[in-house]
Formats: structure tokens, C-alpha cells, sequence
DNA sequence: CTGGGGATGGGGCCC
DNA sequence: TGGGCCCCATCCCCA
């Protein structure tokens, strides 16, 4: 016969035995703060506890101590509140420091939830959806659904805080599992391999190419972060050696072990040296900081972490005001209306030459803009329309902030796109400065 | 089919 | 910390 208050009941004990230090023979230091737990509850909930209690000292009359740096005694105190309880707080503003912890700590149960939470705070389903059908609206028609996503996204940004209680269950779903759940989520178009791959519009992977280059020569194909909190489970539970891509997995494996065991050098994890897990040296490797918690990228600055975490969680925060096309960045944004929708390239799109004001024009295809000399506008049989600078008039009807406009940026989308599909309008403008800067002008409010 | 160029996206890093 | 610049890889289009 089961009793199932008794898991309860006992982890409620041993909650309030630890709020009440008894028993605890684990000091955990972070940041200069100390908690104090029981090495057997850490030992049970964290692969990273795991393997450094079962290689420390084995007097178990003095208490374990370990000192993290990576992260704040307040992300800490989440985590291990979730140890205690099964009840993991998680805001908007924690989840990343606590995935990168849990990460850290090899907690599968806690990197799943902050998947999840992630997962449904950026409402990333109905973007992605939202990010095929903008792509697909040059094929099909507008429909009415378009300015809602981004309602709905913006609405999911102001996430409250929640509380995770994790079913039993779920604890022990296989993280590859959630991975594939989770990618999935992300896109019902593409089907995806790899964790760290992510989309596009044209479904290209989108690993980070540095990583390839430069980062310490690492596999294009090597696995992610979830492969780290598996591999404790793998070596411990015992991996089929026979299998050469496990083999060449854990080699990978080793070559990421040597990669964080960087940051513990360089940033005083100054775990009990007794107790720290042989690792390799790459002394030369270099410091990294910030780890991304949905691939094994590095960064030395948070804001480089989060300008990186975009490309995991497809957020375009900068749309075109001309064609409604979304980038990660606004010099990315800037660049492709500069070049596409201002024509500020000074070369004449067909012989290629250099093309000044005196030698040539703008002509307007829809949204585009680009340039042609005189020689190649006269071969060339357009229309001559009187320039009615459409493109600067739906340019400037939607100012202010670019969040709080997205879902007019949605209808307005629709408008253009719906002109871009009709037969081009060729439109001759001459280039006149004055108006170009005019033009920029309306049009820079939205770019800064 | 292929190579070149344009467009796009991501990383490093300076300001 | 964000903005911005530079560099480079990748993909797509087109000749």
C-alpha cells in the first residue's frame, strides 16, 4: 500500500530541517553567501552535486563546501528552494540566470521547466507561425489573423511571475525528449536535428558560423547544453562504448568539459580542490563567461548573451516599415531598408556601375528601390510615373515605439505586401537629395 | 549545373 | 548596457 503524502511529508521535513540547519552537512557558497544543505538531497537532485560529492572527501564529519561564482546567491536560492519543495519561482527576469544554472548544476527538471517557461513567455509558436505567414504573404492572401499574433506576443511579455511544480513524471522525461518537444513548438514548417539549430525563413541552420572558425574548434555538429546534463546521466548509467557516435559524442563531451572547466578556472569556482572533477586543461582557451543556456556558445557579456539568445528564441524585434520584414537587429534592419527600400547603394542595378546623381535615377519596384544609370533606365522600357513616393507615405504612418506599434505594423504589412504582389509599379524617381533626406528623416525615428 | 553577387544573420568588440 | 561597426558564413537568385 502507497501513501502518497509521504514523499511530501518527507521533503517537507527535510526542507524545514535545513531552514532550521539540522543535519545539513553541505555549505554551498555563492557569491559570498552560504547555504546550508544536505549533501544526500543535493547529491539526488543535481548531476553536478553528484559527481563532485561522490569524488570529494569521503569524512563525512566535516561538511562539504562548494563556492560557485556564475551565478547569484538569488538564482541559487530559487534552485534550491525547487530542491526542498518541487516548487521552482521562476520570473521573466530569472529564467535565463536560472536555465544557465540549472544548466550548470546538470538539473534536468528545472532546464525543462525554464524551457517551457521561455517557450510560452515569447508566445514563440504564434511568431514563428506569424514569421511564415509574413513569408508566405507574398503566395497567399492576407488574412485578418496576422495583427493578433503580435497582440498576443506583446501580451505575453508582461509574464508574472509563476511557480513550477514539477510532476514526477515530467522530472523524468528525457531532456532530448523536451528538446524535440520544444523545437517542435518552434516550428511546425521544419523539422529540426539539433537543439541549437534554429530557423530561418528559408529553414537554413543557423548555428552560430564564429563557433565553427573560432571557438576553440569546436564541432559543427556537437551537441548541446541538454547533452551536457545527459552525458552525466550516460557516464553514470553507462554508455555503449561500441557505438562509434557515442563515441565520437563523448569526444565532443570531453572537448566541452575542457571548455567550462575555463570558466572555473578564470572565475574561481575554487570548488575543495579534493573535490573538483578531473577535467582537462586548455589553458589557452579563451575567457569566456555568459553560456548560452540553449547551446554551448559562450559569450564574454550579457548583452552579447542576449543579443545571442534571439536567434534561439526567433524574437525579430525590429520590422521593415516598408515590407514588414522582421530583424534580430536594428542595424540589420538598417541595412537591408537602406539597401533594398532607400536604394542606397550608389551602383546602377543592371551594368553595375557607379552610378551619381548626375548619371542616373532611382527607380521604385513596390517596396524596392535601386538605381540605374541612364543608359540602362533608357534600354529598359518603364513607365514613367509620376513619383508619388508611396513607399515614404506608408513609411512614416506608423512612428513611436517599435513594440507598442507591432500589431499596426501587421496591418500595414498587409497592405504592402498586398501592393508588393500586384505588378510591379516602376516607378522613375530622380534622385533629389533633398527628398531622399527627407525621407530618411521621416523614416530614421523608427530605426534609432 | 555552376559561379558570382546580393541579402541576411551572427559574433567580436569598440564606444 | 545598448548602439554600432566590422567581418565573415550561409543562402538564394540569376546569368
Amino acid at each position: 500500500m502507497e501513501i502518497s503524502s509521504h514523499q511530501f511529508h518527507l521533503l517537507e521535513q527535510l526542507n524545514e530541517q535545513r531552514k532550521q540547519d539540522l543535519f545539513c552537512d553541505c555549505n554551498i557558497l555563492v557569491e559570498g553567501k552560504v547555504f546550508k544543505a544536505h549533501r544526500n538531497v543535493l547529491f539526488a537532485s543535481s548531476g553536478y552535486f553528484k559527481m563532485l560529492l561522490s569524488q570529494s572527501s569521503k569524512d563525512t564529519s566535516q561538511p562539504t563546501i562548494a563556492t560557485f561564482e556564475v551565478f547569484s546567491p538569488e538564482t541559487f536560492m530559487v534552485i534550491l528552494d525547487f530542491v526542498y519543495s518541487g516548487i521552482l519561482s521562476l520570473t521573466g527576469q530569472n529564467v535565463i540566470e536560472v536555465m544557465s544554472a540549472a544548466s550548470y548544476l546538470q538539473m534536468t527538471d528545472i532546464l525543462n521547466v525554464c524551457k517551457t517557461f521561455i517557450k510560452s513567455s515569447l508566445d514563440i509558436n504564434e511568431k514563428e507561425k506569424d514569421h511564415y505567414l509574413s513569408l508566405s504573404a507574398k503566395r497567399m492572401n492576407n488574412e485578418s489573423a496576422h495583427p493578433s499574433l503580435y497582440r498576443s506576443r506583446r501580451k505575453a511579455k508582461s509574464n508574472p511571475t509563476r511557480s513550477h511544480v514539477i510532476p514526477d513524471e515530467k522530472a523524468s522525461m528525457v531532456n532530448e525528449n523536451s528538446w524535440s518537444n520544444y523545437n517542435s513548438y518552434l516550428s511546425s514548417q521544419i523539422s529540426l536535428q539539433r537543439p541549437e539549430t534554429q530557423l530561418s525563413k528559408r529553414g537554413r541552420k543557423l548555428v552560430p558560423t564564429r563557433k565553427r572558425r573560432k571557438h576553440l574548434g569546436l564541432s559543427q555538429t556537437r551537441d548541446c547544453v541538454q547533452y551536457k546534463s545527459d552525458k552525466t546521466e550516460q557516464t553514470s548509467g553507462g554508455c555503449n562504448a561500441s557505438d562509434s557516435s557515442h563515441i565520437s559524442r563523448a569526444r565532443e563531451e570531453i572537448q566541452f568539459d575542457a571548455e567550462n572547466d575555463v570558466d572555473h578556472d578564470d572565475y574561481g569556482y575554487n570548488q575543495e580542490p579534493e573535490v573538483i572533477p578531473k577535467r582537462l586543461k586548455h589553458d589557452d582557451l579563451p575567457r569566456m563567461r555568459f553560456k548560452c543556456p540553449f547551446c554551448t556558445h559562450t559569450v564574454k557579456r550579457r548583452a552579447d548573451l542576449k543579443r545571442h539568445l534571439r536567434c534561439h528564441t526567433g524574437e525579430r524585434p525590429y520590422p521593415c516599415e516598408a515590407c514588414g520584414k522582421r530583424f534580430t537587429r536594428l542595424e540589420h534592419l538598417r541595412s537591408h531598408f537602406q539597401t533594398i527600400h532607400q536604394a542606397g547603394k550608389l551602383i546602377c542595378r543592371k551594368c553595375k556601375r557607379h552610378v551619381t546623381d548626375l548619371t542616373g535615377c532611382v527607380v521604385q519596384q513596390g517596396t524596392r528601390r535601386y538605381r540605374l544609370c541612364h543608359e540602362c533606365l533608357a534600354e529598359a522600357s518603364f513607365d514613367s510615373v509620376p513619383d508619388d513616393l508611396d513607399a515614404e507615405h506608408s513609411l512614416t504612418t506608423y512612428r513611436g515605439n517599435k513594440h507598442s506599434k507591432w500589431a499596426l505594423e501587421e496591418e500595414q504589412k498587409s497592405d504592402e505586401e498586398t501592393m508588393e504582389e500586384e505588378p510591379y509599379n516602376l516607378v522613375i524617381q530622380h534622385v533629389d537629395d533633398d527628398i531622399s533626406d527627407e525621407a530618411d528623416e521621416k523614416v530614421k525615428p523608427n530605426l534609432r
